[in-house]
This record gives C-alpha cells, sequence and structure tokens, in this order.
DNA sequence: TATGAATGAGCATTCATTCAT
DNA sequence: TATGAATGAATGCTCATTCAT
C-alpha cells in the first residue's frame, strides 16, 4: 500500500480515461487522436505516454474502465430472497441505465473491436470483465433454473443470448432520434425473455 | 436505361465493393487502404476515385452491397401459408447462413460505426437495408400477431428485439475459438424467441 | 532492360542520394531529416519514401553513391607498367581530390557509422565498395611485391594501414581552418609509405 | 582551492561522465537518452542538469574525459634516454591498449562527430587534449630529427599522420568479428611507420 | 541539492487524394 | 477511361528540458 504517488497515479489515469470516453464519445474513433485525448484533459500529449504505453492501450483501458463500472453496478445487485424475474429484472435496468449515461461512448466504443492490434491483444486476455458479466448472468439463471423457475437450458449459452440481445437492443436504440426513454423497455424486454412471443394458455 | 455505359459501370463498382470486403475482411478497417483495395481489384489506386468519391463512400457502399444481399435473400423466404415458427426459424437460418459466409467482413464492419464522417452520413441516411429488413420481420410478426399465433405486441419493437439479439449473438460468437457450427443454434434461439425461459404448463 | 520507368527512377534516387547528401554536409546527421532532405531535393516528404523505405536506407545509400564514385574513379587508374610507386601515388591522389570535393559530405558521413541500426545492416553486407577499396589496393601491393619492388609483408594488413592512414589523415585535415591544399600532402604521404621514417643511406 | 564542494562536484561530473561513456559504449549515440545515463549513473534525469548546462556539452565532457585518460598516460612515458624507435612503440603500445579498453565507446564516439552543435562548438574549441596529443607525438619526432634518429621532415604534418593513421587502424580494427588481439599490430605499424614499404638495403 | 512529473517541439512515417499523361 | 507518381496534412511517439516540491 504505497500511498501518494500509487494514489495520484490512479487518479491521472482515471482521469485520462474519462477524458479519453469523452473524446470517443464526441469524435468517433477516428477523432481520438492522442492532442485530442490530451486537450481533453488538460494535459500535454506526452503526458499520456507517461500513464499508458500507446494509444492502443490507452483506449483499452478507457474501455475496461467503463465496463467496470458497470460490472460493479451489476454484482452489486442481490439475487438472494428474489425471484429469477426480478433479478433479471433489476440487471437489465442497470444496464439500461448504464447504456444511457454512457451512450456516445458506446456508440464509439463498437468500433474498437474492428481495430486489429485491440482485436489480437483482446483474444488474448479475453476482456475479463465480459466473461464475469456471463458468470453473473449464468449463475443467476442456473439458480433459478435448479429451483424450477426456469426451463431447464444450457445457462451459458442462454447467458450470451440475454447479454448480447440486451445490449444489442440498447445499442441500436441509441440511434434512434427522438431516444425514447429506455426505462420504458425494461419490462417488454423482460417478458420477452421470459415468456416468449407465443400466446400460452397457461394451466389453472 | 442508359445502356452499356451504365451496365460497365455498374460492374466495375461491384467489383470494387466486392474487393474492399475481401480486403475488410482480410486486413481489418485500418489495413484496407485505398491501394490495398486497388490491388484487390487488380486496378490502379486513382481509378476507384472514378466510382467512388472518396474512401469513406466506398467503404460504406461496400458494407450496403453485403447488406443488400442479406436482405435479397431474406426477402425470398415466403411467408404465405406458413406458420410464424417456421418463418421465423427460415428467417434466422438464413441470417445464420449470411453471417457464417460473411463472418471476416462482418468482424471488420463493425468497426465502421465508429468512423464520424460515416456515421454522420448514415445518421442521415439510416442505412435503408436495415428499415427493410425491420419491415420485412415486423410485418411476418404482425400477420401471425393478428392470426392469434403469436402475442399481441408492438410488433417493430419486438422486430428490433430479435434483430438485433439474433445478430449480436451471431457476431460475438464469431469471436469464439473454435466456432461451433452456427446452424446448432438455430433451433435454440427460435425456442427461446416463442416460448421464453419460463417453464409453462400448456394445457392439453 | 525496361527503359523509361526504371531509368526515371535511376535518376530520381541519384538526385535524391545527392540532395542527401549536401544535407549532410550543410547540417550534419541530426539535420539531415527527412523535410531537410525534401526541400533539398525540391520533392516533397512523401515522395522520398516511394524510392527508400525510410530514412535509414536512404542515408545508407547516399553514402554508397559517394563511395561508389570513388571506387570508380580508382579503379579506372591503370597499374599496367607502372612502378607501385607510382601507382601508390596516382591512387593516393585520386583519393585525395575525392576527398576535397566531398569533404563536407564525408565529415558527416564519419556519424553514420555510430547509428545503431545502420551499423547493424552494415555488420551483415560489410559495405562492398570498401571491401573492393582494399581487394584493388592490396592485388597493387601484392603485385610489387611479388615484382620485389615492396618489401614482402602481409598486403591485406598494409592495405588496411595505407587505407585508413590516408583516410583519416584526410580526413582530420578537413578541420583544418584554413584548409591547405591538399594536393601538397600526396608526394609526403608517399614518401612515408614508401621510406619510412628512419634516415636511410642507400647503396650506390 | 574552495575545497569540499568543488571537490564533491568534481567527483559527480566524473561519475556521470563515466556513466556516460558506459551507456554510450552500450547502447550507442541514440540510445544515449538523458534518462539513460541517469539510470546508469543512477541520479535523477535533473540532476544530470545540475552539473551540465545539456546534453550536448555532456556528451562532450564524457568524450573528453576518456582522451584526457589516453593523454595522461602518453605523457606519463619518458621520452628521456631512449630511441625515437622505443619511445614511438611505446606510445603506440599504450595507444593500442587504450583502444582495447574503450573499444565500446569509442566506436559510439564516432558518432559524435556527426552533430550539428558538437561540432561548432569543437570547431572553436578544438578538443584540446588532441592538440596536446599532437604536441607530444610532435616533439618526440622533433628530437629524434634532430638527434639525426628520423628524417628531417615537417614533425607536425607526421604527427598528424602517424596520430591518424594508427587511429584508424585500430578504429576499423574494432568491426573485425573476431577481434584478433591488438598487440600483434604493434610492431607491424611500427615497422612501417620507421622503414616503409620499400626493401631497402642498408650500407655496412 | 535532488527529484521526476510534466511539457511540447520535433521527427519519421502513412495514406487519402490529385492530376498530368 | 485509366494510371500511379507526387503530394503534404496529419498522426503516434520520443526525449531534452524545466520547475514545483
Amino acid at each position: 500500500m504505497q500511498t501518494k504517488e500509487e494514489i495520484v497515479e490512479g487518479f491521472r489515469r482515471q482521469e485520462i480515461q474519462r477524458a479519453t470516453r469523452r473524446v470517443l464519445a464526441r469524435r468517433g474513433l477516428a477523432g481520438a487522436t492522442m492532442q485530442a485525448i490530451a486537450d481533453e484533459a488538460g494535459l500535454a500529449k506526452g503526458t499520456l505516454y507517461l500513464y499508458f504505453a500507446d494509444r492502443d492501450t490507452l483506449l483499452e483501458h478507457a474501455a475496461d474502465g467503463a465496463f467496470s463500472e458497470l460490472l460493479a453496478r451489476l454484482e452489486a445487485i442481490p439475487a438472494q430472497g428474489r425471484s429469477a424475474a426480478d433479478t433479471l429484472r433489476a440487471l437489465i435496468a442497470a444496464k439500461v441505465a448504464f447504456f444511457e449515461e454512457n451512450q456516445d461512448f458506446l456508440r464509439a466504443y463498437t468500433a474498437l473491436r474492428g481495430s486489429c492490434e485491440a482485436e489480437a491483444r483482446q483474444a488474448r486476455g479475453r476482456r475479463p470483465q465480459y466473461q464475469r458479466y456471463l458468470l453473473l448472468l449464468s449463475s443467476v439463471l442456473e439458480a433459478a433454473m435448479r429451483r424450477g423457475e426456469l426451463k431447464a437450458m444450457d445457462p451459458q449459452r442462454v447467458a450470451v443470448m440475454v447479454a448480447e440481445g440486451v445490449s444489442a437492443v440498447l445499442l441500436r436504440r441509441l440511434d434512434e432520434q427522438p431516444p425514447r426513454p429506455a426505462r420504458d423497455d425494461v419490462d417488454w424486454i423482460v417478458e420477452l425473455l421470459l415468456h416468449g412471443l407465443t400466446e400460452e394458455r397457461r394451466t389453472t
């Protein structure tokens, strides 16, 4: 616990990451030049290199930072003593809120996935936040399946589908003009996920 | 109908677009330089500018071309005299096949969405293929709803969710090593979409 | 023999090399930026890269070009039917003239030998002009030794000493202000090389 | 004689110069960044500026330091009561030893001569060690000439030739792989310098 | 004195775009 | 129409130098 320096360094890194996300949001991936980021952060270009090895690394960390925050929020949601439906609803609502708040950044983020370099590194490290997110989802699903609340299905695959489906819907929604309040969609999505499209007659 | 010239021009444009997609697939967005595309197309760099105003335009058209093809395939699927479930299955299967065939290009394509310029233009034009795709989906859904095969829900929103959910799952699946045969997932996805996660007892 | 293009390319390369040598002479190694060289050549910076892969390569070729010219002059000197002393005198005189003409460039050139990259590549290819130069010298010496005109010594080592000694003297002389006419030194150097420092009494 | 402070300062300067030479030897001119030198010296980058005005100055002093050492060794060789041949042999042997010991540094040093700034300053100051070295050599030569041991020639010019010839041979030898023991060459060089290339018949 | 975080000018290099042929 | 040599703006990155502590 080497205080002062390490803490200051941590803050600087955070600030730079935040600035990066703002630039990414405002000007897109191509517009996120080191100069633009430095300006946004109120630092000199060279200073960025004291905290991040190169542009790719910085961009990656900027994304990681955002996803870590989302993960933190999701992991703070207690699953205990709640129905799967409620937990799912809570998780999705949190995600919706997060996407609303970070919509600009997320829009640009999609682009990162196409950059060769970044992807190569990702392929190795496999963005751990994402794995933990899937783990979180699938364990909630699995528990509910074991309790008989949900159908027995492969929880991992379902987790991917839920995660990605929701992300994609939310992401594409960002393109809509004007954006309608995302919160409206939570019930909707949950309903679809739980009961599907078919009108089913339930036994009395 | 201004024959010869226009037709030749059309072919050239197609060829260039295809070359662009191949390069995009092989080398990523950053690697898709005008020189690389020209080489792939067997043309000189300058010639590309006779057919497309600039790089952004070319990239956009290259993407449009691919999506037009997908759309053509989907629109060729007859909805008449089939259950909604079957139609949905057919549509999804076609999409899965398309994603399989174009996986490399699609991987790179995601990156396009981060470029400022392209997005600005997109925001205006709103990629018409996508709109038609949604229209196709939602009309299938709406018809089924009217027939009582599916629950009454807002068909537009559901269309978005289905479209995006499926796309996202398929897209992310491309990162998996080794990729498992996508066809396996069709049933799976259809089941989830139609019946949801909940174990429902159906009336006899 | 693919005329036009290849010839034009050859000329351009020559021009660029010459410009490089002028810049090197005027502003030193550190001052020989790509921009400075481009300006001197009356070209755009980017154009240089059409002819040379990178700065290091350009610098190396610039040097090679100069030495090739020196070598050509030396190889044009006939050794046939002349005394070793005369041939040696002619070779040294030619070298002196060359150093006079290229003094500024040569001053800067010394620096190249310190650059890691360049040296690494040199270590492999061992600057062929230099090898040929040594070969030329040592074969002249060897022939004279066989004829009994010169003492029997290892001609290779002597060649190195003569080559380097003369080069070094001429090189360092360039620093002298004001430079005295180098031609004066030819006799001097030849005398030293042939007879040494000792006052010897020759038999009648 | 302002003790303490001045002495400590002197030591620090020496240490920094030595560190600089080590870095220069190990990493070349371009690799000798202020950071690398500071690390090698175990100091902070900023501290270097307390002892040397800027990088150029430091590099120059580092070189001067090495040459001062060489000069000290050479000046310690007594010329009294020895033949010119012996003295010359001793001087050359000492130089050979010095080149052997400092070969890495000397290799890098050559590069310094290409830097504009350094050269400009050098042109003015004319590296005093070099002048003293030439003086040393030429006075030895002159004395021997006066005693009739050596031919009457311009001792200054001969000194330059001897100094430079030997340096150059030794310097280029550093490039040879594998390096043969330099000591072997002393006799060789002395023989050439004293008696030249010509086979002379000496009177009885 | 000593430090090292911050600076920003400067460099090599790339590549979309133009235009004379 | 087609070409590809030439362009030069723009970018990522380095490193000598400064200065608040």
